[in-house]
Parts: C-alpha cells; structure tokens; sequence
DNA sequence: CGCGAATGTAATAGCATATAACTTAGAACA
DNA sequence: TGTTCTAAGTTATATGCTATTACATTCGCG
C-alpha cells in the first residue's frame, strides 16, 4: 500500500522528501474539504510511512497547514502571473480577476485555506506565508498597470481583491441563486473591474493636477 | 460544576431546554475560535450534563454547527435592523456597511462561522439557514433606498455585499498593515459604499429613460 | 570506518465524535 | 388517580485524530 507519491527509490526506510511530499498530498487533500480535510494520520497513511513520522517535519498540524497555505500562495500567485503574462486583447485587470474566480471556484477547498485567517494573520513578517501573500499582492498592483501616486495604487488593489474575494466567498455559498442569479459572477467581477479602473484614472488626473498647482 | 446557563430549577436529571441552551453556549464558543471552538463533548461539559445528551437534539456536530450559524445569522440581522432603523444623519446604506464591518471585527469567530461555506451552501431551501441568509439579504437591499427597477437593486446588492465581506475578511488577516494600512478599513468600507449610490443612480436614471423611450 | 545528526518506528496518553443499551421523568389518556 | 408511552438523559464503549516518549535506522561527513 504505497502512495504514488514515491519514495526515493531502493529505500523503505527513509521516505527521501517526506516534507515536500506531506505538502503536496495535504494540497491534494484539502480541494474538496479545505483545511478540515487534512489529517495528520491520513496522509502518513497515504505515504506509506509510520503517523509520526509527519512530525519530524512540522511541530504541530497548524505548523503543516501554514507551510500548505503558503504552497497554495505560490500556486496561486504562479497561475496569476502565466495570466497575466500571455498575450490577450483583455486587460491584465480583467484577466487576473476572471482567474481569480476560476481558481476560487474550481480549488474551491485549497481557496478557502488560503483564506482560513489563523494561519495568516499569525506569520510573522518575514515568514514564508507572509512573503507568499506579499508576492500575490504585489501581483495585483502590477495588474492595475498605473503609474505609483502616493498610495492611490495600493489603495485600489486593496479594494479589487476584497471585492473579488467577496465574490468568491458568496458564489461558493450558492448566494448567486434565486433572485439574484440574473447577474452572473463574471458580470460583478468585471463591474468591479471597470469601477477599479475608473476609480484610479480619475484619481490619477487628480493627483497629477495637485501637482501641478503645486509647482 | 454546573454552567451559569440554568437548568429548569429542581430537576437534575432532565435539563429542560438543553437545545436552546446548546446554541448559544456554541455560539459564546465560538467567538474567538470560530467554528473549530466548537467541541460536542465541551459543551455538555459546560453544561453540566452528560457528553452524549446534546445527541438527542442534533444528528451530528455538523448539524449543531448549522443551527448556531443560522442563530448567528439572526443576530446580525437584528444588529443590522437595529442600525438601520435608529434616526442618524448617515445614510441606511453607510451604517449598514460600517455595521457589518464591525460586527466582523469585533465578533471575529462568529463572523468566521456565519460564511464558512459547508454550511450555508449545503442548506436546503427552505431550511432554518437558507431563510436567516435570505432574510439578512433582503436588508441589504433594503438599505440601498432604491426602487426596485429590474434586478438592478439585487445586483447591487450582491456586489456591495460581497465587497464588504472581502473587505472584512482581508482586514481580519492584517492585510490592512504595511503599505496598505494608509487607508483604513473604514475608508474602503465608505468607497464601496460611495460607488454602490453611484452606480445604483446612474443605473436607475438609464432605466427610467430606457422606459420613456420604450412609451 | 565510525560516529553524530537526521529521520523513521512502536507504544501510548489524551481528547473528540458517535453509537448502543439502559434509565428516568413528563405528559397523555383511561 | 394510576398506567403507560415517549422524550430526554445516562453509562459504557468503539473508533479516529493529535501529540509525546523512547527506541531504531540510515545518511553523510571527518
């Protein structure tokens, strides 16, 4: 009964990359029921290897489930960057918000591990979950593709991954049933999207024509 | 050891309103840890009666969970109402959204509860959840101040929902620190706001004048 | 080659969910 | 008023998960 994720071969003893491995089966587990879908136990069971043996690699389960959330960061910014990267005739804006649906919707689970809080609002600055959400976010500034004006740009990004985020969160819940299903959820991203892109041309000319009666 | 919340006086072997009773002392629970806080065995312990009597009021711990979410639900709605109906200079739309935001923040793990998914999407029409949900929605829409023209208020609706719960969200997980914390929630919070009375104004004007042409 | 550190195992404690079989009290009706 | 049925609670127990302790094995480096 060995998982199909290999051991180093020739070794039954030594598992080879048993941290990398737990990783990506918890990963695995968590897209259908998110964080409550790891266990400890289950995926030693899946590796072949003894239920103990998972705690060489993280001191606890929370310590596991923040290394998985910040390897699903990296998954997630990753697909958000060979977006963004392909040529398109879309906005980058509109083409990192219509994935962020797609994968909030599709990695259902792995999305709301992502946003479980706990594991997030605990990494220390600096931490590796803490850099992976930077990386995201950073992400999303350079999707807006305007010019740095004090933080106008920050602000912006801010509102248009909570409002995706909102989207996300409600959708998953079925609240795009009954009278509400006359919008679809790419319609309100994309309304979010122009309001974002509107928000920040005008603000821009406005910051711009404070300068100038500055000077 | 018997919990501050009573049991029928002078009867020690039948509880008297032990459901009830299980609801708000899992929703107390819940208050800091959120749904995860939530523990069968702790409960009848705090209770004072034996770990398998809350059995006889819910099928599972799932089904406990789905009640105490839809309690939660009612609770903001109250909130909710109650800040809508006070007088205030503000307008419905603005302490309805600030309202929310706080009620996130400072009841963080009941919020977290409320829209952790599973529940809410798996309940059926008709269902003590799907009518606490519909019921907070329909306030939302009541707050816009809008005629209903179309599903134009729903949509809006929707929208200025799900921005405010990214928002809270995004808040609870310290995203609002570092660069982005130049603008506080409470900001970000009154921007969607501000954009929902636009887009609602200019929606309505276009739909009255698509009417006259149309007469 | 040998030794220490890293990594694995076996055994066990402790807690939570859930079920089964039994008991008590309330209430419903003759 | 007394009998009986049922709702609600109890004890005992099975199962599964987290986590720790003490012991075993392999890797890699001097």
């Amino acid at each position: 009964m060995r998982s199909h994720l290999a051991r180093k071969p020739g070794n039954t003893y030594h598992h080879g990359d048993l941290r990398d491995a737990l990783i990506k089966a918890a990963l695995r587990d968590a897209e259908q029921g998110g964080a409550e879908a790891i266990s400890i136990k289950a995926l030693a069971r899946q590796l072949g290897v003894s239920q103990p043996a998972p705690y060489r690699h993280f001191a606890d389960r929370e310590a596991l489930l923040t290394a998985v959330t910040a390897e699903a960061f990296r998954q997630f910014s990753a697909m958000l960057r060979e977006t963004m990267t392909k040529p398109s005739r879309q906005s980058k804006l509109s083409r990192l918000a219509q994935a962020t649906l797609d994968f909030g919707l599709r990695r259902n689970g792995v999305y709301r591990l992502m946003f479980a809080s706990r594991t997030v609002s605990c990494a220390a600055k600096g931490s590796e979950l803490h850099e992976a959400t930077r990386e995201t976010f950073a992400l999303v500034i350079e999707a807006l593709e305007a010019p740095a004006v004090g933080y106008l740009r920050e602000r912006q990004a801010l509102k248009i991954w909570a409002a995706l985020h909102g989207v996300v969160m409600l959708a998953e819940q079925g609240l795009f049933t009954g009278e509400a299903a006359h919008a679809t959820r790419e319609e309100l991203v994309e309304d979010f999207v122009n309001e974002t892109k509107a928000a920040l041309a005008v603000a821009i000319k406005d910051a711009r024509r404070q300068k100038k009666v500055g000077a």
